[in-house]
DNA sequence: TGCGTTATCCAAAGCGCTTTGAAAATGAGT
DNA sequence: ACTCATTTTCAAAGCGCTTTGGATAACGCA
């Protein structure tokens, strides 16, 4: 059922159909109900091609999975991430499309799916430090929002982050106020922005203490619980090992507590840990009292809010920047205390 | 930039350009390489729109998230698959489209994603039993494939599965060799068609054995941590508790792990817990040694080979039906042993 | 030279919608 | 009753591509 054999049965000619079902003025409230009537009816719906043919618009989004040949990881707030966005964007009328893109190819897929026309706006997840890819956009003038920021780029651009840097900061210095001296940092892959400015945090921290860091004790990988547990029993090995340990995620803190049960040493107790936490819904950091003393920030929210920005961006393109920096709550659980007394 | 800019610049028809780029053979090879050579210099990149208009296919597969009002959950598989899927689609030139739909208007999101012509196929993950859906999407006429099967659903489909009711059976009988006979099975929710094979495998390897179910060791509910840790505290405290746990996920049983150390038992001596294990790539179940025994199936393979199936129905609609049953490996790791002496 | 083939290219129709510019119908005002 | 303004409807163009049905050029051969 399309639209000429729509406005044929109704007698009407395209014009008023399409018109009424568009909600315009110029059409007489009597036809717009019948029109309605006879569209609900037949089960017509516009071809979303065609439309968007006709508009210049195709009402989608377009998010890039950067599939690495490397290592093949999925980043486990994809899921929640995504979710928070597509809600958003189907309150809006928008769909959301995904195209798969290895490393080499990445900036191909950004170009290709907006000037094919495939969507209308795109969502730049995971920047690096010095991230090319914004570039890449500004330069294709497509409306994009990025989740994280990129330090070294200096074109502006709209982005949304948590404050990662003052989480870890507060959080480290929270484990120097329990009397940690010996304060591990467990980070993500330190390209990533993101785990740049916790390290920057972390430092910081360690600075105002005037504790001096310890290569042993700062790693970087990608968050995988078998790495938490790795990193963890590697640096229990140590002559001084770390009183505590910050995490990158929820998940590689779990590797970490199973490298504590295993060294038979009580978190929260023999050793501390604090985690970021996500808030990712399959992996609430407990019910009542966290299991781990977390810097949170959700990523469905941040989702959300992304889908909101990027939305607003496509409708008023001339707009001013715009950023939106979330701080993390800095939540204690039982995974923290004061640093035990070792002499 | 489009085909008849390209055209005029060439100083062809855009019929000719049309061919050259799409590889009919009615164009001479010096006139396709002048065109393909003038397409990437100018970053020539067809509109999908448009294409799809004159093709009558939109060369996007449409994935639903179902956004569940009452229970907040992304499925933690969900990354996994979608990157596996992604993959496949991308080799076959497919783009990847979501939407959004709560519970009550989740048949009209796919209608719509297929009616409006936004999609050539759909996928269908995470099957109840008796899942209307797939009458709904049979009735359409849409190439679909389900991810699982939906019990109690007789006309035909195409789908891809786990065998859950033998991996289920052969872990219960694993431990009921080791001599285990208080066997607890922390499920998925019942109403999934997954999880309710898996309970008949782990019921009908009691049943073997002679053994008789318990409802106080049966447990159903979302696969999260917490959930997991609370149901396992739960039984932990039942006059006669179990001595073995089998669970339906690695989120879950990392839950488990936690409630059992926090009573002070030791896994896979004073109780022994299977895990089913998805494969997620930042969710490894340990690097050489399994930490959970598990049963094990790539959800990211079973999303590749889904996207193939579907891109297959497609090319060939009349095709007969098209099943696939994956079984699982039992991969044996730390947390199982024999049945402690309680005597 | 003329004619049938084949290789190469083209004009135009069509995909299903929106939107412009104009016409027809209606109503108000005198 | 007639004019003018307003409301309501319409025909047709256009979005950017593919594809049908020809046209033209090139070629081989008698």
């Amino acid at each position: 059922m399309n639209l000429k054999q729509l406005s044929e049965i109704l007698g009407l000619s395209q014009t008023t159909v399409s018109r009424a079902l568009n909600g315009y003025p110029e059409v007489n409230e009597d036809t717009r109900l019948r029109v309605q009537a006879a569209a609900a009816k037949h089960g017509y719906r516009p071809n979303s091609r065609a439309k968007g043919l006709a508009t210049g618009r195709s009402m989608v989004i377009g998010h890039v999975i950067p599939s690495s040949s490397q290592h093949e990881m999925v980043n486990p707030i994809f899921g929640d991430f995504v979710a928070g966005a597509a809600r958003k964007y189907s309150d809006h009328g928008y769909d959301m499309m995904f195209t798969n893109a290895d490393d080499t190819s990445i900036e191909e897929a950004y170009r290709s799916l907006f000037q094919r026309g495939a969507v209308d706006g795109i969502v730049l997840q995971g920047p690096k430090v010095n991230e090319h890819r914004i570039e890449v956009l500004t330069r294709m003038g497509v409306p994009f929002i990025v989740h994280g920021r990129s330090t070294g780029v200096d074109v502006p651009y709209d982005w949304i982050d948590v404050n990662n840097k003052s989480s870890f900061l507060r959080a480290t210095r929270f484990l120097i106020d329990l009397g940690h001296r010996r304060i591990a940092l467990i980070n993500g892959l330190e390209d990533m922005d993101f785990a740049q400015r916790r390290r920057d945090g972390y430092l910081e921290a360690l600075h105002e203490a005037g504790l001096s860091p310890d290569p042993e004790l700062m790693r970087s990988a990608e968050m995988t619980e078998v790495y938490g547990h790795h990193e963890t029993r590697d640096m229990l090995r140590l002559d001084d090992p770390p009183t505590a340990i910050l995490t990158a995620s929820m998940i590689s803190a779990i590797g970490v507590r199973r490298a504590l049960n295993e060294a038979g040493l009580k978190m929260g107790k023999d050793v501390s840990v604090i985690a970021h936490d996500d808030d990712l819904s399959y992996l609430k950091n407990g019910q009542d009292v966290p299991i781990f003393t977390a810097t949170r920030s959700s990523v469905r929210r941040a989702g959300e809010m992304a889908a909101e920005m990027l939305i607003e961006r496509i409708k008023s393109p001339e707009d001013p920047v715009k950023t939106r920096l979330l701080e993390a709550e800095l939540v204690v659980g039982g995974s923290t205390g004061p640093a035990p007394d070792r002499f």
